[in-house]
DNA sequence: GCGCTGACTCAAGTAATCCGGAGCCAGCAA
DNA sequence: TTGCTGGCTCCGGATTACTTGAGTCAGCGC
C-alpha cells in the first residue's frame, strides 16, 4: 500500500474532499452564514444584520449555499404581512454542525479572550457540553497524532 | 437562563469563537495549507506545488499561520545543501486536525463524485478508519440536530 | 573568489469579495 | 389606487486574495 505521508508527491489532491467542501463554503462569510443558520436565523435581514455584513454578500451567500443544497427556500407568512420566503438547513446543511461546531471547539480553545466564548453547545435532554472527537471504526476513541492518512478509493497516482 | 435561539437578538456574536477561528485561518489558501501540513508536508516549495497556489500565497499564509502559532519554523539540513527552514506544526496546529477531519468528512459523504474521495483517516496502530462524532460531557452521543446552544461565560447582552 | 541552486520576495495586474447607497418590486393596508 | 414596508438587487468603488514573472539572497561546491 503506498504511504501518503512519505510519497506524498506520487498523488494528486485534484479530487480532494476538503477542496471540494471550500468549493461551497471556502470565503469567510460563507461560514458564518452557517454558523448563523444553527443558531436559529433565518431570515435574510437577520443574517445580515447578525452577522454584520452587507445585504448583496449575505444574498450572494445564501444563493449559492441554497443551489448547493446546504439551505432551502421556504415561504412564511405573517399575519398582516406578504408572504416571504425563509432559508432553512436541509440535512446536507445539519450535517455541516461538525464542521461549525469544530471552528468554535478550536477558538474556545486557541483564541478566546480572558471572558471566554458567547455561546457553547449542550446536549438538547441532559444539558451536558457537546465536544467533538475522533473514533475509529474499531470503536477506539483517538487523539490527536494517533491518525494517518491512507489511500481512499478515489486515489489518482501521478505519472 | 436565556434562549440563545429565540433571542437570537439579545446578544451578540462579537467576540465568537469561530469568528476568532476565522481571523487565522478564513480564507481558502490557510485552510488548504492547514490539510497539506496534516498530509506531511513541511516546506516552501512542497506546498506551493502540492496545493497549487502561488509561491507569494504560500509566503503569506505560512507567515500569517506561524505567526499565529499554528506552524513553526525549525531549520534542517540536507547533506551538500545549505540550511533552511521547514514548517511543522505546533500542538496549537495539531489541536486544528479535527477541523480539517470534519470538513474531509462532509465532503466525503456530500460532495465526491463516484470514484470516491482521494484519502482518508485511519487510527495509527489498529488501521481502522477515523471520524469524527460529537459527545457530551455525560458520555452521550450526540446526534446532529440533538444540539442546542447555551450562553458560555462570555456572553454579551446588548443594551 | 565564482557560479549555481533553491527558498523566498517584490511588483504589477487580475479576480473575487465586500461595502454603502440607491433602487426595484410585491403585496398588504387603507 | 395609492402609499408604505421590507425583502432583495443593482451599481460603483474600495479592499483583499491570488497569479505571473522577475528578482534577491544565502551559502554550498568548486
Amino acid at each position: 500500500m503506498v504511504d501518503l505521508l512519505k510519497d506524498r508527491d506520487a498523488w494528486s489532491t485534484d479530487n480532494c474532499s476538503v477542496t471540494r467542501t471550500l468549493e461551497v463554503v471556502g470565503t469567510r462569510s460563507a461560514l458564518l452564514v452557517m454558523r448563523e443558520a444553527f443558531l436559529g436565523t433565518s431570515r435574510f435581514h437577520d443574517f445580515a444584520r447578525r452577522i454584520g455584513i452587507g445585504e448583496p454578500a449575505v444574498a450572494a451567500r445564501l444563493k449559492e449555499l441554497t443551489a448547493a443544497g446546504l439551505l432551502e427556500r421556504t415561504p412564511y407568512r405573517e399575519p398582516g404581512r406578504r408572504t416571504r420566503d425563509e432559508y432553512r438547513l436541509t440535512p446536507k446543511g445539519c450535517d455541516f454542525y461538525r464542521v461549525i461546531l469544530a471552528l468554535r471547539e478550536w477558538g474556545d480553545t486557541w483564541a478566546t479572550d480572558e471572558q471566554g466564548p458567547p455561546w457553547r453547545s449542550a446536549h438538547r435532554g441532559c444539558g451536558a457540553e457537546v465536544h467533538t472527537v475522533m473514533r475509529c471504526a474499531e470503536g477506539h476513541d483517538v487523539q490527536v497524532g494517533e491518525t494517518t492518512p491512507v489511500p481512499g478509493p478515489g486515489l489518482v497516482l501521478r505519472g
